[in-house]
DNA sequence: ACCTGAACACCGTTCAAGT
DNA sequence: ACCTGAACACCGTTCAAGT
């Protein structure tokens, strides 16, 4: 990559960072490259979607929750683990407004650029689900996906103003009904 | 209201549920203009705001909810009566994509045309919430807005492709942690 | 009273023209 | 190689002009 190109492509990232924090995921394009200083198409020659630019904001984000992910299942307890790092995918994906609706998608489509991240996450998660399903720790109805979704719906809620304060008590209503399995499992199956 | 006028209304209306079953709550508004071959500015006579169209498309279904409330409170059990109605929201609710997201930010806006069916729907919750609580089959630390939050949550999860075919199974999932309290309450508190 | 559609300010996306 | 910005086809919303 030519120098200049590159100094262009950081930019557009620091920039889209901002803004995206700001307006959320929808953010205008236009806006970006507007504040980049860089024409349009400029932005379009480095991501050719916007998916593709999310892609490169969040791709560090996601590699560190696999290798949190490795690290948990060594220093906790099964359950522990499980939710901890399900608290921290959920924190950190609500400060991205509207991330889980395109990583919905994106899992269901392996043309995505948010593909790959979405699976990556997935196996992560269904590695503690499984390790606590061993122990009894955790309902064995369910899998990587349904763990996945209900990450989702927790961060979907976390964006909610209007559930957003109570955003760590539907969590602990969440997390109590994966992690005990009492019986309630069968619960007009 | 004249004749022509409420013809247009109607037509509108009509128009508007199709497309909107098409394409989700945020439908074209000049497309069900065009579609209902009714000038741009008729459908704004009619509906000044997106939410005022939705209202009247849905406020009936939203009073039938409140009057099928008061016959499960005398017709079922408290834990049956909450479950089926919250099945039923939720079933609903899913044919409209996208409504979830404009209800929830309904709920905090007292200007908006949707707000009064929210807190409907939010009152009719909590009087079975309430009664399933009394007699100690529901945990008692949930209120009418958390009732409200896991269901948006539930019908959010079934309109995204990736969990709609899990759909059911992550409702008893949720519903087992609104229905069983044995201990899991207190969890991570 | 009610209806129409042009006008305005925005989008996302593409692509010919420039350096 | 890379960048630019005009061009195109869409939006939501408003409002002067018509009947």
């Amino acid at each position: 990559m030519r120098a200049d190109a590159k100094k262009n492509y950081e930019h557009i990232l620091a920039v889209a960072n901002v803004v995206i924090a700001e307006h959320g995921v929808d953010a205008s394009l236009r806006d970006i490259a507007r504040r980049a200083g860089v024409g349009l198409g400029t932005l379009y020659r480095h991501f050719p979607t916007r998916e593709a630019l999310l892609e490169a904001l969040l791709r560090a984000s996601f590699d560190e929750f696999t290798t949190k992910a490795r690290i948990l299942e060594t220093a906790s307890s099964p359950d522990d683990a499980l939710v901890s790092w399900l608290r921290e995918v959920v924190e950190f994906t609500s400060n991205y407004q509207g991330v889980v609706d395109v990583m919905m998608a994106a899992k269901e489509d392996p043309e995505s650029a948010l593909h790959a991240s979405c699976i990556t996450m997935r196996t992560a998660g269904t590695k503690l689900l499984a390790r606590a399903q061993a122990e009894g720790l955790a309902r064995i109805d369910m899998d990587g996906d349904d763990l996945f979704s209900l990450a989702a719906a927790l961060a979907w809620l976390s964006n909610q103003p209007s559930s957003a304060p109570r955003a760590d008590h539907l969590f602990s209503i969440i997390a109590s009904a994966i992690l005990t399995n009492r019986a309630g499992s069968d619960f007009r199956a």
